[in-house]
DNA sequence: ATGAAAGCGCTAACAC
DNA sequence: GTGTTAGCGCTTTCAT
């Protein structure tokens, strides 16, 4: 492997000069350039970015934490995030904390010795884990779910499933239910909030509320429960949950929109091809991670500003399955 | 920041008793080892990979470079690394390469400055990206699709489209077309040869054959431009695209199964929610990025034993898609 | 414009 | 069992 040295030997120049020539800081003999980029191109040379990390005391890598890499949500978060520091120069390393508090808490841990330059993270739970980057001063963007203290891009979910629940309320459900994941997940709690804010609103009720988790076999079970209480529609809030519905629903035998209408949180591109087609809150997961590395990058350049939040809209897309008969 | 030495000068000791007793290397005084502790966490000690790393040589992170972090097969195999790493210590950066080989090849450089201890790749084209790697030293294992000399994991693509097609042929199905991937891409010229095999074993034609990008944009276009042929039957080799082949056929108002069989690669979660459930040919993701894995893993302890090349099988998912009437 | 040399934070010989 | 010390490969003063 070849080092700076061997490039400086080969060219015959000394290893300072091969640094210069080789990232055009300072000004080089034009003549002595192409000398190091030629002995740099016969000997193989990459620069090991370690010790230049090392010695600069940076790095150009973001780590985005995100809690399913299965999920089409936060893949439409991460490409955003890659799109938008890919052009800053940066590269994201993505990680997995698979909705698990301690992964997140390895990973928050590997980002802090790889020393990378901040971090974009949709937190499991609210605050714990990121004191250790705090205090190392390392900025941090939340996305999906607020921390405190910290800039983040979230989404009005409690409005977005507010209107939700109020179009089924206007669609002609009379006994509409929820089926949300887990208290103390933010956007569950907030899901199930908005639907309570519709009916109390309306002065409409039965109250009928199932929590799981954000998983198809959750939905599914939820469903099947809640299925006791006779619903007419359902407001869900996943759309990995939403699989395990729409399974449950049609092994009961109930038509989709006729008998049970369901608005499910996320455009999934399979929302087309049911049938009847899945009427969805569709939340901007792309600007949203463009968002948050936009933030992040801002925050590296300039530490000690006041955090920013930013909210975006949902926005609901109707289709046949909330439309009755 | 606090560094080694702040921790040795605080504990009272050497930097070099600080670095055994944290890493459990060489034996160490218990009691120095709980000063040395004790020490660390009053300052808030976290080491510093980069200097560890620069030092050791080596890094415990892999790298991941995927042609499309949107694809569930490719984050079903991300999985599957990402475990398999994780239980050895290893870390995993995820990359996307969106098909692309020049981001691809950003990304190799990354990974090569980052000096990572292996990469898994599913490469965009033949070869030549991997030549700085390999001349690098730094192991190299193909997910997907075929590398030259490489370790490689693969799925008998062309025996599955095979069987898939037979499968079509005696559900009846006489004009069976296929819509495949972009010539070039392994996996969609196999998918190809597949369909041709059974065909011609079978005595069979046409050939109804139409190459487009491996999106849903490419399934639709494709789609819309066989149904002039009339096929009465469909394989789509990509699950993406598959979303807009199913597109063009509901639009043209073709029923799935009666009007049009249609079997697609990869079993996504979504395949029993439409009507009739989808017939798939289901591809051990999760099972590829961990073998990958561990083929990595094996390759980077003992990195001069001949390239393995191994070869999982697919398996077909029948459902109401393919059953006539 | 170029070179010599210090040092980023850590680990691994090598001494004791 | 513990300390001393020499680098890992690079960038960056400080001289010249």
């Amino acid at each position: 492997m070849a080092t700076i040295s061997d490039v400086a030997r080969r060219a015959g120049v000394s290893t300072a000069t091969v640094s210069r020539a080789l990232n055009g800081k300072s000004t080089v003999d034009p003549v002595l350039v192409a000398r190091v980029r030629a002995a740099a191109d016969e000997l193989g040379y990459h620069p090991n970015g370690l010790a230049r990390n090392l010695r600069r005391q940076e790095t150009a890598v973001l780590a985005l934490i995100i809690s399913d890499v299965e999920n089409p949500f936060f893949t439409a978060i991460a490409r955003g995030v890659e799109d938008t520091a890919q052009t800053a120069g940066y590269s994201v390393v993505l990680c997995n904390s698979d909705e698990n508090p301690e992964k997140e808490q390895r990973y928050i841990d590997v980002a802090l010795q790889e020393r990378v330059a901040g971090v974009v993270l949709s937190p499991t739970d609210v605050s714990s884990s990121v004191e250790r980057l705090r205090q190392r001063g390392t900025p941090v963007v939340a996305v999906d779910r607020p921390l405190v203290e910290c800039d983040q891009v979230l989404v009005d979910s409690r409005l977005a499933a507010r209107e939700a629940t109020e179009h089924l309320i206007s669609s002609g459900y009379t006994r509409i239910g929820c089926v949300t994941g887990p208290a103390g997940v933010r956007t569950a709690d907030d899901r199930l909030a908005g639907y309570r804010d519709a009916l109390d609103a309306a002065g409409r009720g039965p109250r009928l509320e199932r929590r799981a988790e954000y998983r198809a076999s959750g939905g599914r079970q939820a469903t099947e429960d809640l299925l006791g209480d006779a619903p007419d529609a359902l407001l869900v809030a996943n759309s990995a949950m939403a699989i395990g519905v729409l399974e449950a629903l049609g092994e009961a035998g109930l038509r989709l929109g006729r008998d049970v209408g369901v608005v499910a949180f996320d455009d999934v591109p399979w929302a087309t091809l049911i049938d009847p087609p899945l009427t969805v809150v569709a939340q901007p997961a792309r600007e949203i991670g463009a968002e948050a590395a936009r933030l992040l990058l801002a925050r590296i350049g300039e530490p000690a500003t006041p955090p920013v939040a930013t909210t975006l809209a949902a926005h609901l897309i109707e289709r046949g399955s909330t439309r009755r008969g």
